[in-house]
DNA sequence: CGAACCCTTGACAGAAATCAACTAAGGTGG
DNA sequence: CCACCTTAGTTGATTTCTGTCAAGGGTTCG
């Protein structure tokens, strides 16, 4: 595996307070791949033999029944995922596609579970992620069950334009039937609801997004941080 | 606090493990108490002082937007909830409130986040936890996001059933409307679709319900184990 | 006995999915 | 370099699902 990428990893929330040895340890028996767009990496029931750490690129966990799927979370650099199944020896709950060219750190689920019996700090980073995923899997939920399609989309827009430092006008981040699976409806749903927020201050031209009128974005969105966060990855 | 409970909270899979003298730093500082029906514990968006243990009745938790409201999880004993929010000192994502009369130990936050440091075995513990909160909550989303009011209510029932050990017949463990609630639809929705699914190989009558034709609910609720569990806590 | 409250039912409205057609952009191969 | 093909996205027409509003029946509890 490359050295390159380690001090990165090493400063990641979730390493950054082990033991140098066991950081070693567990990296030593890593595998640093880079992927090509839309591969499977992981098929949902399967068992978790790897911890995956997104380097560069992006991940889509998603998730199957009968013929539809659903987008449960877009995963980006630097962060990891499926820690819960790895954590239990459990199978995945979701499914993993690049959706871009993607490179990936993958460590043997037996080395994360030796190690954080052994080692105290790992274990309390490992109890930070956990909880902040838990977290954000609540939000999703609240998300759905209590705004409509138009208002998941006006919070969301809100939500990137936070996070692209609070600028009028950003990138969308992923492909629109990405984001219309991720928010809970179809790509000719979240066309038209685009399309009816230029009554509500935002518009769209092709993955760009210009907020034309934040106010009144707001007013409909009713953006909470006990629902679009922030993230708070420690 | 009264002894008798201890055993029992003990004997819970969150606290088996840890030595005994933190179990008993723990309850020392704990509080035994009992709510009556309909008492709201908690705020959304307060602070995480206490982590809770049910150790008689039901509680239930939601989150509100606007005017709207939402039940995410009922929590029966002997569980915890607000295990994340408590790890990570942070505000609550859910309220809570008794759903009947209700007994629970409340466990200072800030002892839990001392002693979960000086014990391992506790720190695994919370993990496995955690884990299962998140799986649950992963569940949850892809219940709401894969299938149809009709078709969670189908695999509810199921799911019911089984845990009432495969028995054609059981009662609801909480009233409609919460229920209703938690299914992510109206009372009146609710209503409905449990008389659709007289067609479908299920009847209610008042709390009861009584699966008539398994295999017809079956092919209606298509369950799978990466959405209806079991629940896998430890 | 009355007053809530839960649940149900009916009529209706609104939201979102589906089906189908069409445009535009990007990549491939001749 | 261009024709072609694939795919993402849009738009329109329509259906289906679910929520809303309103009313009534049945229980429970004070």
């Amino acid at each position: 595996m490359r050295e390159t990428v380690l001090p990165a990893i090493r400063r990641l929330p979730l390493f950054r307070s082990m033991a140098e040895e066991n950081f070693l340890a567990l990296t030593r028996a890593a595998y640093d791949q880079t992927f090509p767009p839309q591969i499977q990496l992981i098929d949902e029931g399967e068992s978790a033999d790897f911890l995956h750490i997104v380097v560069e690129g992006s991940i889509e966990l998603f998730a199957g029944w009968q013929e539809r799927e659903t987008t449960l979370a877009v995963v980006r650099p630097r962060s990891t995922f499926i820690l819960a199944a790895c954590m239990r020896d459990a199978p995945y709950l979701m499914s993993a596609r690049t959706l871009e060219k993607t490179r990936l750190i993958l460590v043997p689920s037996s080395d994360v579970r030796t190690i954080f019996r052994t080692d105290g700090e790992f274990a309390l980073a490992t109890i930070a992620e956990l909880s902040a995923g838990y977290r954000g899997m609540v939000r999703h939920a609240k998300d759905l069950k209590l705004r409509s399609a138009r208002e998941r989309l006006a919070a969301y827009l809100l939500c990137q334009a936070g996070a692209a430092g609070d600028r009028a006008s950003f990138v969308l981040p992923m492909e629109k039937r990405v984001l219309a699976s991720f928010l809970g409806m179809t790509p000719e749903s979240l066309s038209r609801a685009m399309k009816s927020l230029q009554a509500d201050g935002a518009v769209a031209d092709g993955q760009r997004v210009i907020i034309t009128d934040r106010p009144a974005l707001e007013a409909l969105a009713q953006p909470s941080p006990l629902i679009d966060g922030p993230d708070e990855d420690v």
